[in-house]
RNA sequence: CGGGUUGUGGCGCAGCUUGGUCAGCGCGCUCGCUUUGGGAGCGAGAUGUCGCGGGUUCGAAUCCCGCCAACCCGACCA
């Protein structure tokens, strides 16, 4: 392949787009590998549709090599089969819905859970067709409410779906183990440094499941690693550590006069100055903060819910919408209508509501909390004595520093990343939605079961652009580059004739070649527009041609050599992809 | 969904306060000549429904109303 710059579709921009802000999006753009066309919609220009098109090629090989056969469903889907999986409501209004011209529903699917499901049903009858795991690319849709990022977080975008489907659990955990590490060799391939981090399945519903997270500053997950195991996890996944059992010791409750301590700060201080319960030392922790949250569960009436965390933690509203998942959740503040919840001094001795608390509001401990009457609160609230919750909810925010539940020695670190890929045990949610039997070697029917396993291919470009670029431009990986050379005709007396011949020279030997025949720019311009573009491999035709030399130029080191001519297929060759 | 900022040639911006040679600049683009190893020089050009719709006015990029879009922030605590 060989790609003339003076007729290929691109053009570089010199200045910043306006609106462009993370690294990537905005390297991307000024690059020429995409463009805007739509809110949240990209076009691919010949360069990035290379990339994209090296990236998907890798996925391919990986999932055909691990026993996938690939399919391709339609993007535009009736609306039965989501209405059938309760997707239809459940994912809520991220999901992209139109009417035809009959008036009947259809949707831009975000995923196709049940359209494998129904081609799984349709197409096997006995435990002989199984297992079977089955992969697709396809544009998917989602109604973002703001599409943010460029490639990062988008409308409209590329993904490879695949779907295992087994009779036995033990067949099933093969497969997942299977994907899991095809795709740690997919990652590894087009050059993303990840982390396999323990997450929530969301609106897919199902069980165990991992998120691949290429670390990014951009990136939108935080997750957690630990600094003595090797745990990591979302942070909606992190689970708190349960404190030991305390022995309820605690003297009886005892309600105080605390005027104007409608938050936690001002309680703190209230209770230091007139030393509550014969202590000065009382700090945030010591305090149970009680946070009231309407709960949206699809398809029914929404419920008021209180959740309980140490008062020196905010509720995160993330890690609560993922414990209570496919329910969304927002803050209550309606207190006029609601006389029973005294704002700012609500305790969960007697509360009416649904209560959830914190697992470090364990059976045992002792609180200082509100008292349910303006101006009140209470100390010695004993978890199990004196309320009992309904049940824990993981929903309080997670720090650097909190202690691994994992193996109960190491503390958490934060750090960001992109999620590049999520796998995870569907189990038989969609195959008793469609009631998928097949029969087994018994004659007896079996219900399959299921695992999902996504990776978004062209946020992938994205988040490789963000782990490889320097101040001058994009750095791509060699497997992923959209071509592996990129030959530079610096100047005159018939440079770019001399390169174009090496060009054709290295294109008939295999390589991916792009040469810059650009007449009337400068050296200058070029070396910028390749650096910009970032190439792995340089090759200038410049001023000792005549003797038969070129200089090769690494993009990531910036490393420049001499070479004879003859020599530097073998030279790019050593290093491509 | 809320808040903020912004919409003026392909890109980046000025102009708006105080309505009337305000349709302007830089980059890019076209043509010619020169130049050619680090975003070249000179000369000559082309490109605008000033986001959209309505209103005020003799006259609107500029003032008023409505809408749309983009970007950023927040999805905020008892």
């Amino acid at each position: 392949m060989l790609l003339r710059m003076s007729t290929l579709l691109l053009k570089t921009l010199r200045e910043e787009l306006a609106d462009a802000e993370v690294p990537s999006h905005r390297l991307l753009v000024r690059a020429g590998f995409i463009r805007r066309a739509a809110p949240g919609g990209y076009t691919m220009l010949p360069l990035g549709k290379l990339v994209l098109d090296r990236i998907t090629a890798v996925i391919q090989e990986e999932m055909l090599s691990a026993g996938g056969q690939e399919v391709s469903f339609p993007a535009l889907l009736p609306r039965e089969p989501y209405e059938t999986s309760n997707r239809w409501t459940e994912y809520g209004d991220l999901l992209l819905t139109l009417k035809d011209r009959r008036g009947a529903d259809h949707l831009l699917a975000p995923t196709h859970e049940e359209m494998f499901t129904l081609l799984v049903q349709d197409m096997t009858g006995s435990y002989r067709d199984y297992p079977i795991l089955l992969f697709q690319f396809q544009t998917k849709f989602r109604d973002e409410a703001r599409p943010r990022g460029g490639l990062l977080r988008g409308r409209e975008f590329l993904m490879k779906d695949a779907y295992s489907f087994d009779l036995s659990e033990a067949g099933s955990i093969a497969a997942y183990g299977r994907m899991r590490a095809a795709y740690q060799r997919v990652f590894t391939r087009i050059g993303l440094e990840h982390t396999i981090v323990s997450a929530t399945s969301g609106a897919m519903g199902g069980s165990a499941s991992e998120e691949f997270l290429a670390a990014a500053e951009v990136g939108e997950d935080t997750f957690v690693g630990c600094t003595v195991c090797d745990h990591a996890a979302n942070t909606e996944a992190v689970t708190t550590p349960v404190p030991a059992p305390v022995l309820a010791t605690a003297p009886p409750l005892e309600v105080h006069d605390t005027p104007d301590t409608p938050t936690i700060a001002a309680l703190v201080e209230l209770a230091n100055n007139r030393r509550l319960g014969g202590r000065d030392d009382w700090t945030a922790a010591d305090t149970l903060k009680n946070v009231v949250v309407t709960v949206d569960h699809p398809g029914r009436d929404p419920e008021l819910l209180a959740i309980g965390v140490p008062g020196d933690r905010e509720v995160d509203m993330k890690r609560l919408e993922a414990a209570l998942s496919p329910a969304t959740a927002t803050l209550f503040d309606d207190f006029a209508a609601s006389p029973d919840l005294v704002k700012g001094y609500i305790g969960p001795q007697g509360i009416k509501i649904r209560y959830l608390a914190d697992p470090r509001v364990a059976p045992g401990t002792s609180w200082l909390t509100g008292a349910n009457e303006p101006g009140r609160h209470a100390t010695n609230v004993v978890a199990g004595r004196d309320f009992t919750p309904d049940g824990t909810i993981e929903a309080a925010e997670v720090r650097a520093g909190d202690p691994c539940a994992a193996c109960g020695e190491g503390t958490l670190t934060m750090r960001r990343g992109i999620e590049i890929g999520h796998i995870f045990q569907l189990g038989r949610r969609y195959t008793d939605a469609f009631k998928v039997d097949v029969l087994g070697s018994d004659g007896k029917p079996v219900r399959p079961t299921m695992g999902s396993y996504g990776i978004g291919v062209s946020r992938a470009v994205a988040a490789v652009a963000e782990q490889h670029h320097d101040d001058r431009g994009l750095v791509w990986p060699a497997a992923i580059a959209p071509v592996d050379v990129h030959i530079v005709a610096a100047g005159k007396d018939g440079q770019v004739e001399a390169a174009l011949e090496l060009g054709a020279t290295l294109s008939r030997s295999g390589l991916r070649v792009l040469v810059d025949d650009r007449p009337n720019v400068s050296a200058g311009v070029k070396f910028t527009d390749a650096e910009l573009i970032g190439i792995p491999k340089a090759v200038v035709v410049g001023r000792r041609l005549g003797e038969g030399l070129v200089e090769i130029r690494d993009r990531k080191t910036q490393e420049r050599t001499e070479v004879p001519m003859v020599d530097v297929a073998g030279v790019i060759r050593a290093d491509a992809g």
